[in-house]
DNA sequence: CCCCTACATAGGCAATGCCTATGCTGCTAG
DNA sequence: CTAGCAGCATAGGCATTGCCTATGTAGGGG
């Protein structure tokens, strides 16, 4: 026997079989529909061929679905609410800034940022679900690729052409001393006062490190001496207090930083980090991103400079 | 914000979307639904217009399906499983006398009948479900005609035009007699020896009544003087047995009679009852009818006259 | 007996779905 | 750095379909 071709089925044969099941009448299940009944009366004639089987019986007075017809009518109403439930995801989804977003942050960043950001978020987009994940830059743009995470928050340069990018803020960075310090007392700090310091760095695959490295090559400071690789700004504000060395915090992570140390600012130019806002250049909706990006802008906290 | 119009939503869609949701690629999906790259391409760019939100994030090198359209996707899937098992179902309904009919038989036939027809039709139309129903012809035609019973066995003659028909058997009649009755000892019974008895009759609305006076109209015997009107053949019995009078029995009836009664045959012609299934003219599926019929016919217990 | 209601059929028109051919963009190898 | 290539988008054309109006037909009621 001749398989069924499913193909040949259509979504308006089924919903007028539904009208006609619920209607018991060609008519006024056209009307129902909002078609012509001999439009009705040819569909499901046409699904019937499909089906090989009697859907309806024709009666004089009034139709009645046969066994299968109103078997495959139930069916049919499963298969239209699926639709409309696609409608409603379509629906939810198309609004901007809704459904669930996975931001990855930077770990130099993220501790400082999330108690404030998110709150405001959830005010701002009620609708939007945030996941966020703390992330080195390298394994940050590495999941951003594989569409692990949707967006990230970061520190520029970066190098990546397939990566799109909004500047958010510029986060200067302070000289974290131990109070008996002797540039414990100073007002600011200017690059050749970092001669001959001790200075205290992030493991590899901070940025952060880099950009302390960054800052120390431009102040001609040796920093090939020692190469204590700390896994947390915490951990270098322990240290510091130990008075083991100095090291950098960016401002966010200074802001509040007390005990048996002082968080010093540079003279101009003071140095900073650039952050920004990154999501895959081909993500389809970068008008969300850019939302997001300038939310964050007119968001940003005090201590940094609003790009 | 415009509605979302789902009625421009087709399964060829959905189907091209959850190939792609798969594939991860426009052209290998293609492959896969059997179409060329283009026309899954404008299928699904039209897909996304429709619901008012992209589907797919189109990268370089693969593509990926956005939240949304991963969403999305699992509910086509859903709704193509939907559509398979409507396949299913009219597959299964295709097959000629499967699935469930239920069928109306009258109350002096159905207790005789049944024993003996179920496990036949049970071994011949194993998918069969039989759902039995015990009525009187007028409760049967009733429910034929209201689609609450799909076919019915009952005793010809019928006069309702919308109700198709195809015999079964002839059923004789036989005079059921008390052991000590004067006709107990006879071979056969001639119409003119009901002269004078007292005929037993079943309640209003059974056939058998019916009959069963027309055979006295017939034979010349009064009637009217008294009208007990039993329930069930079995009070006849028991009320035969009890010398209050005689009663006809129809063959299937009257096999295995034994305890203070005897069945005796009438003498040529025999009086007789034709028995027939019968069902909508309208159903869809005559021929399912017809064929039981003919089984039935075929199978025809001893003691009937085969139609 | 005729009409009326309701489903089926016929014919035509606009829209759709699918095709091939071609364009465009971003990798990747030489 | 350039050329070739792989993969999605666009364009144009053709066959099909879905829907319409008009008409045919059959059964039930006044």
């Amino acid at each position: 026997m001749a398989k069924i071709d499913l193909s040949a089925v259509s979504l308006t044969e089924l919903r007028y079989l539904v009208a006609l099941s619920e209607e018991h009448s060609f008519s006024k299940a056209a009307v129902s529909c909002g078609v012509s009944q001999p439009t009705l009366s040819e569909a499901i004639k046409k699904l019937e061929a499909t089906l090989k089987v009697p859907l309806v019986e024709r009666g004089a007075k009034q139709i009645e679905p046969t066994a299968v017809g109103a078997e495959v009518a139930a069916r049919a109403r499963a298969i239209l609410d699926g639709l409309a439930s696609i409608g409603e995801i379509a629906e939810r989804g198309a609004e901007p800034l809704s459904g669930t977003l996975s931001l990855g942050v930077i770990p130099s960043l993220s501790p400082y940022l999330l108690p404030w950001l998110l709150p405001a978020l959830r005010r701002r987009f009620p609708r939007l679900k945030l996941v966020f994940r703390e992330l080195k830059t390298q394994e940050l743009l590495g999941q951003l690729l594989a569409h692990e995470i949707d967006a990230g928050i970061l520190a520029l340069p970066l190098h990546d052409a397939s990566i799109a990018r909004s500047p958010i803020f510029d986060e200067p960075f302070y000289l974290l001393v131990g109070e008996g310090h002797a540039l414990a007392k100073k007002k600011s700090i200017k690059e050749a006062d970092l001669e001959g310091e001790r200075i205290l760095l992030l493991d590899e695959g901070h940025c952060l490190r880099d950009q302390a490295l960054e800052v120390c090559r431009r102040a001609g400071v040796d920093t090939t001496q020692d190469d204590f690789r700390a896994t947390s700004l915490e951990t270098l504000r322990h240290m510091v207090a130990a008075n083991m060395g100095v090291t950098f915090l960016p401002a966010l992570a200074a802001r509040g930083v007390k005990t048996k140390t002082v968080a010093l600012p540079f003279a101009h130019p003071q140095p900073s980090r650039k952050m920004a806002l990154c999501w895959r250049k081909s993500h389809p909706r970068p008008a969300d991103h850019l939302t997001l990006a300038q939310f964050l802008r007119e968001q940003a906290p005090e201590g940094v400079k609003r790009a």
